[in-house]
DNA sequence: GTCCGATCTTGACTTGTTCAAGGAAAGCCG
DNA sequence: CGGCTTTCCTTGAACAAGTCAAGATCGGAC
């Protein structure tokens, strides 16, 4: 995991300025990746005690703009925000708690599959996210409630 | 495309009463795929004329629960629907526009694919988006701004 | 050290969706 | 066909996530 200054140089080498928040935003999504806005917020001031949120949203905007942070989304979750970036890799979403886990990409480089048909369009990136339950859910209750993701609160 | 009679069916068949918001619902829904919520409250008011919005909320809730329409949501855009249910194929999004077109699974049976390591998961599903341009859209703005998905409005 | 423009703060506002209470209608039963 | 029960729809308010806008503040070039 980069440190303070690391963290300054990506933040300089993709052409921003360097200020507080953005190291501390920067810092919380390298340390725990898949967290939402909400928790993040928190994270952010956990190591500058205060932010308003739309720094936050601002910051996460523009480092998502160029590239520092991927924003996923799986359906009925808030966004959420990872650092791993450039690699292509993929997600695994547990149906019950909503938790979330990298997978490599079996293929490599970007966009890993293609359409059988693809419409004319000029395809950049294929998204994938795997869907099923994690082991403790598996676990806990065999047979599960089919519901929209919910997140345990 | 079903009438009416096949839909009433439908809803029979998934144990479901047969209503009248319920029909235009289903009916809108395999008229047009891919309409956001919004759209589908205009087009449900096309075939009946008085509907609420909560009722089609609930009507889209409850065939989304028992398999009869499927819910898709790629990220910057509001909940959409369609009626292609069972089969297992992806979407291919304009990052432009937001326009969305349905694309053949390749593989044929659900998850299509499977990750290079499934972390103890119990998968059932494998979502892909492919995210690029549309003809027209690359026509018009060779080099396009990037931004969230937004629908042309 | 000064200055300019990018960035942050504050606070209100949209949008998409859900909750809750009561009235209406579907479908079973006689 | 008419009543009864249960499910469904209407109305209206509430909620969550995210965005907009105006002004104060700070980073970094000179």
């Amino acid at each position: 995991m980069p440190d303070a200054p690391d963290l300054e140089r990506l933040l300089r080498a993709a052409g921003l300025r360097v200020t507080r928040p953005r190291v501390a935003v920067l810092d919380a999504v390298h340390a725990q990746p898949h967290l939402d806005t909400e928790a993040l917020i928190g994270a952010t001031r956990a190591r500058l005690d205060a932010v308003s949120h739309q720094a936050v949203y601002d910051v996460l905007r523009v480092l998502t703009d160029c590239g520092l942070v991927r924003r996923i989304q799986p359906q009925g979750s808030p966004a959420r925000y990872e650092a791993r970036v450039g690699d292509n890799h993929h997600h695994l979403v547990c149906r019950d708690c909503g938790t979330i886990v990298d997978v490599d990409c079996t293929i490599g480089t970007a966009p890993c599959l293609t359409p059988s048909d693809d419409a004319g369009f000029a395809i950049d990136e294929a998204e994938v996210v795997f869907w099923g339950r994690c082991p403790s859910c598996t676990d806990s209750r065999p047979s599960a409630p089919r519901s929209t993701a919910q997140r345990g609160k």
